[in-house]
Parts: C-alpha cells; structure tokens; sequence
DNA sequence: GTTCGTTGTGTCCATGCCGATACAACGACG
DNA sequence: CGTCGTTGTATCGGCATGGACACAACGAAC
C-alpha cells in the first residue's frame, strides 16, 4: 500500500530533510511455516466471500481459478483451513470463509491499518548522540535536550554514535502546562515545553508543530476536541510528551553494514 | 522485514485470536516518480558505501553489476543522484553516495524502524459498533466503554457497523489512580480504569496486561524506571490512556468488497 | 437421468526479473 | 606507455510466477 506521506488523518509530508525522497510505503503479510499471505492473498478471500465459489472470485479478479486453488492450498497447509469447498454444482457447489479465514482476514486488516497509520504519520526526527544504553533503552542527547528511546534492531548504537530518534505524531501527547502532571504519576517519561507554531484543523483532528527548542519542529496529531480543550492556537505554550516505547532509535552511519 | 510478533522490547505474540495466525510482517518502500526504493536498493547503496565502488558491491552481495548499474541509474530518474561515480581502475575509479543517498538511506531505515514497531507491537483489540462519526473520528461502543478512534482507509465504517479497534501496546500510556490528569488537561482522550493483571520485566521495558472490564487485556509497555515510578505490580490499580489518533479503526465484515 | 456450474488435477505457455558474460572506455599510478 | 580495476553498455539464458486451457468428478435441483 503506498501513502503519500499524509494519512488522511494526519498532516503533510515524510522525512524532515531537503528534497524530495518519496512517500512512504509498504506490504504488509502474515508469516506461517513458511507461507507468506498478503494483500493479494486477502483480496481473495474477500472474493471467495462475496461470491460464493473460488471459481466465481477468480473470474471477479481476472485470476486463474487453477492457481487459486492452488494457492488456497499453499496458505491452508500453513495457516489451517480457510475455506470450506463443496463440489457440484448449480446450487450444489461453492465454497465459504471458515472462522480462522474471517480472523486471519480481519488481523490482516488491522496489521494494515496499524501500519498504514505508520506509514503515514509525520515523523519528528531529533538528532544526537547515545549517552547511555539501558538495554533497549538509549538516553540520547539532542538539541531539544535529553530524550529516552527504543534502541532495537541491528546494528544497535553503543554509547556516543551519532543517531537519530524518531517519532510519529500520532504518538505525542500535548498538554496544559498548567496541568501537567508530576513526572512520577504517568510512563510518559519524554516531554518537552514548547510553543504551537502551527495549528492546522481538519475536519476531526488538528495538526500542531510544536518548536521545543530543536532544529525542526515536533509533530502531534491531536483531534479538535482535545485542540479545542487545551485552548490550542498558534502562539500557545505546551507541553508535548510522548512514551520511550513509542520512538525508534537509528544509527546515522550510511556505511555500516546491515546483515 | 519478519518479526515473530514480539519486538525484542515488547511481549509475546500478535493477534488476539485463538489459533495461530502467524508473525506480522512488512515490506518497507519509498515511491517517487514511479520508482520504488526497497530493502534490496537500501543493500546496495549500503554496499557500495562500504566498498566504494558499484563493482565491489555487486560482487560483495552475489549480485550483477551490469543490473545493479541499471538499477541505480533507474533510482536516480526518480529520487535524484545517489552514487557519484568515476571510471578508471586502480585508484581511479570508485564510487561514493552523495548527501541525498545518505538522507534516503536514513529515511528508509527510520520508516523500517516505525513500521518494525508497530509490526511488533502487541495490539489490544476492542469490539464493538461505531455509535457516531465525526470525520475521520469514530466513536465506538465496547465492553470496555466508549473508545474515539481514527476511521480512516476503504472502507469508511459507518454508524452502527461492528468495527474493531486496534491499538499497541507502545501507544497506551499508564497512570497513577492518584494523580491522573483532569480529562481536560491532555489531549490523550481515551482512559480506562483497571488493575494490571500480569506485569512481565524485560532488559529495559515491561509489559503490562490491564483488565479494564473487556474480554481482553488492554496491554501496555512501559520502561523498568516508568513501571518502579508508578510502582506496578499485579494487582495494582491503575488508569490507562491513549490518544485517539494512536488507534485504527477496521471493519470486522469479512465479505466487504475492498477496492 | 439430465442439467448446471462448481471443484480437483494436470499441463502448456508467456512474461518479467536477474545473473552471467563480453567488450569498450576510462583514469590514477608507476 | 602499460597496468589495474573501475564504469558503461549490450546481450543471452535460466528461473519463477501466473494465466490459460482441458478433462474428470461432483452434487443439488428439476
């Protein structure tokens, strides 16, 4: 599925760098014993369901109804039974999703949407170095300050490689700062004070740039009801937190090698 | 890219459904000017960044030369000039990446890292029917309560259609009973109060499974520090939040036609 | 028993992609 | 000028994938 950097939900744009590198995309698929279902694999199911036979999903999607079959085969061998054939035919025949076929289907629809919500939200990226590793767990130090983050993958950064930490802006929480709650009371443990620089409304969520500081602006994606509760408009102070979980750390090094 | 359904820094397994389904995965991918830039070209450059040159490249991953050329030659039509490149042996001749391709590369690995996350993540999935749309915002009745949740993607659920409501584990956020904020003090809107049923440690982060009254765990990760903070043991009581814009909404009807 | 339209199985063919190979040109170095 | 090892360009062959086609078997309905 490929975005244009801009959930339909979600403000404009990918990377923070010059130029134009290009919208965001992906596959999404389920892994089983060696067998990969994917976009292509859940439309035809979707096929199977809405026609009533394996042979009038082919026709519907111009497939070959041997290689459907087949297919089916294939994923049924790793996922289990998916669909229920009968032969015969007039109203002798067809074929019907199984229960596991609906609940596959329906895990696979929200892989997708999970991953498209990704794909599509504007990324923050800050810049710094590792100052200290806690397992998967890097403090690194950025222009915006210190910012706790999700160090998993390969390579892992060690302490003082240059990196990068990124976030979505579905993920940062903005706040009164009169009513910020004390650090100890809540497992946001990144947050940062700050003016809304930009606050641009769509039809049920606002898009807010918030300057903490750093080079380029954080992103959050609130819904108007929430903008309209904190009083939000350009100019207003915040304060804008999100969860170590829910950021990614990555080395800067062009030249390492990625195995 | 493969997980098995458990990010090194988060807990075990994907979906909520009986039976296994198989580990999420995802191909990551940048498009511009009908060029897709995929995992394969961020070896490449990656290579040729360690080698110096497109020849050692090929020859370090198995690969043609001659199609690892074409292929460079079809990336920069679409995202602008990747490799400098100078004729001539010996020390004459060589490649090099230029600024863009390193940016690219940064990129790539940034969104491989977000949608790693969230292929990773383990969800929570709330039930229900959507009681009203407000835009993209849904509002949607489950055991558990009321949840707003983003509706976005084809097709748009409508008001009274059973929907699920997915979430990950690193957007929920975990609060103190004591000293929540006042509902009008953040934008995170949706909150639930539970006790933490199964509190599981890792190297740096902990997962959480919270019975907020559904048939299912709302899950949870927080860092070790967030989780000694808010002193988390099973049976604590505790308040759980997350940002409407951190979830997806999807339709639960299997034969729904998705074009 | 016949009809209808399905499933099941097997085989053939076309297409796209990628590795391999070859030749020419280049340019720093000795 | 020769060497070395690179880039640039062109072509060939193999492999995997998927559509097409054919035939047999099936089973509800009439």
């Amino acid at each position: 599925m490929t975005t244009n950097g801009r959930d339909p939900a979600d403000c404009g744009g990918g990377g923070d760098e010059a130029g134009d590198n290009g919208a965001a995309a992906f596959e999404a698929s389920l892994v089983a014993d060696g067998a990969t279902f994917d976009a292509r694999d859940a439309a035809l199911l979707r096929a199977v369901a809405a026609a009533g036979s394996v042979s009038g999903a082919a026709a519907e999607l111009g497939r070959s109804r041997a290689r459907a079959l087949s297919r089916l085969e294939t994923l049924e061998a790793a996922f289990g039974d998916l669909v229920q054939r009968r032969r015969g035919g007039a109203d002798g025949g067809g074929s019907r999703l199984t229960a596991d076929a609906r609940a596959l289907l329906a895990r696979f629809d929200r892989l997708t949407a999970a991953l498209s919500g990704t794909a599509g939200a504007a990324e923050s990226v800050f810049e710094g170095r590792v100052a200290d590793r806690e397992g998967e767990l890097a403090v690194v130090d950025a222009d915006a300050g210190s910012v706790r983050a999700l160090a998993v993958g390969d390579p892992e950064p060690a302490a003082g490689d240059p990196v990068q930490v990124s976030v979505g802006a579905d993920a940062v929480t903005l706040h009164d700062p009169a009513e910020t709650p004390p650090a100890d009371a809540t497992s946001a443990r990144n947050r940062f004070t700050g003016v809304a620089t930009a606050v641009e409304r769509g039809d049920a969520v606002v898009r807010v740039d918030v300057d903490v500081g750093a080079g380029g602006p954080l992103r959050a994606l609130v819904t108007v009801d929430s903008a309209d509760r904190l009083g939000l408009a350009a100019g207003s102070d915040v304060v804008a937190s999100f969860k170590a979980t829910a950021t990614r750390v990555t080395a800067v090094d062009a030249g390492g090698r990625r195995e």
